[in-house]
DNA sequence: GACTTCTTGACACCGAGTGCCAGAGAGTCA
DNA sequence: TGACTCTCTGGCACTCGGTGTCAAGAAGTC
């Protein structure tokens, strides 16, 4: 049996089948025009309850983008301990494309994000969380810092720089409609820059 | 005499006053706490005028910010030619630091930007501006790429770690409360990320 | 002084998000 | 079975940001 009591599981029940409606409303729609009450009435719970289970409209999006930082926290600190910073980081947004699933579904939801501004917004949000979950694996695979704002300043701009790579190819990807493989995009974003130092 | 209307003109003028005040109110009460029957009320103008000057709240922190990214793609023309396209919009950030201007007041708008969620969102949009228009004079700085869409990746992936490395600095500057200057902190996170190579 | 043009203010409206409160369901104990 | 408690739910009213509309007014032109 399971250590869930049931309030939770019915909880998190209702909070998947919601996002699925929503999902498709939005997919359907569009994000900006699908509005809360089109989504409760949907989903067969009222207005009120919806902003119970989110925040915002744009969590029901990016809900699981909030988890995605702890992972790549993980798989960040399961790289070999030689690897560099950029590499290690690089190797990790490449391991997200192993996860196979609905091409097309995914295509529609990136070009969804990447052209709704509120969604934009609030997925860099996110991001400064990844930040925050990525940066003691990042600090020890920086070299030695003269002292430790210094040490805090460098992996911060390491990953946000590794943050915007990914997010300059995931936007490439989107743009061909998925023609070309996100792992080739993430390579040449990620070679681009320590190149333009010359 | 002016070449400008006096329409023109007047506009300018009632922009620049709108503005001062809701800074002001801004700065004394917060952004959030801050509405804009506030401003329009401080200002002397209706509630839907002030839509007529600013499209949204956020506007009237980062209005400058718009022009700020066509300046910078200005600097980094003027630029040496030779000058790599990382090192070249590093000094062209370093430049923005010449700027004098009131110190205290200038920290105190840059909490209020990063500890308010909606204005760093919006920030980031203008961003996104920033990096269309520094995008040409950066391909010229990078070395050959096989095709057209590579090259554009490769732009876009070392303007937009460049302003994450802006970010990253501008953000420590004002959790120092200035303590450390914007210039050593731009340098430090400029370095930071060709040496993260390895 | 009449006419056009642009701006302003007022009103109504929409959608996101919040506080409050009463009531319904489920779990517990007698 | 009934009473008690705890949580979740739905409805209501409200705030605030933002938009469409329209009539009235100021500025410039003939």
């Amino acid at each position: 049996m399971s250590t869930e009591s049931l309030w939770s599981r019915t909880r998190r029940a209702a909070y998947a089948e919601v996002t699925e409606v929503a999902m498709d409303l939005f997919l359907e729609k569009g994000f900006e025009a699908t509005t809360i009450d089109d989504i409760a009435a949907a989903a067969g719970i009222s207005r009120r309850s919806f902003f119970r289970y989110f925040g915002t409209k744009e969590d029901i999006v990016l809900g699981h983008l909030a988890g995605d930082g702890a992972r790549a926290g993980a798989a960040l600190a399961a790289r070999p301990a030689g690897e560099p910073a950029w590499t290690a980081l690089r190797n990790v947004f490449l391991s997200i494309d192993d996860v196979p699933a609905d091409h097309e579904r995914l295509l529609k939801i990136s070009e969804m994000m990447y052209g709704t501004p509120s969604l934009r917004a609030r997925s860099v949000e996110k991001h400064l969380q990844w930040q925050a979950d990525l940066l003691p694996e990042v600090l020890r695979r920086l070299p030695p810092a003269p002292d430790e704002a210094t040490a805090a300043l460098r992996a911060r701009a390491v990953i946000a720089s590794a943050i915007a790579c990914l997010d300059a190819a995931g936007e490439t990807w989107t743009r061909s409609r998925g023609t070309v493989p996100l792992r080739d995009l993430l390579t040449v974003a990620f070679d681009a820059v320590p190149h333009a130092a010359g």
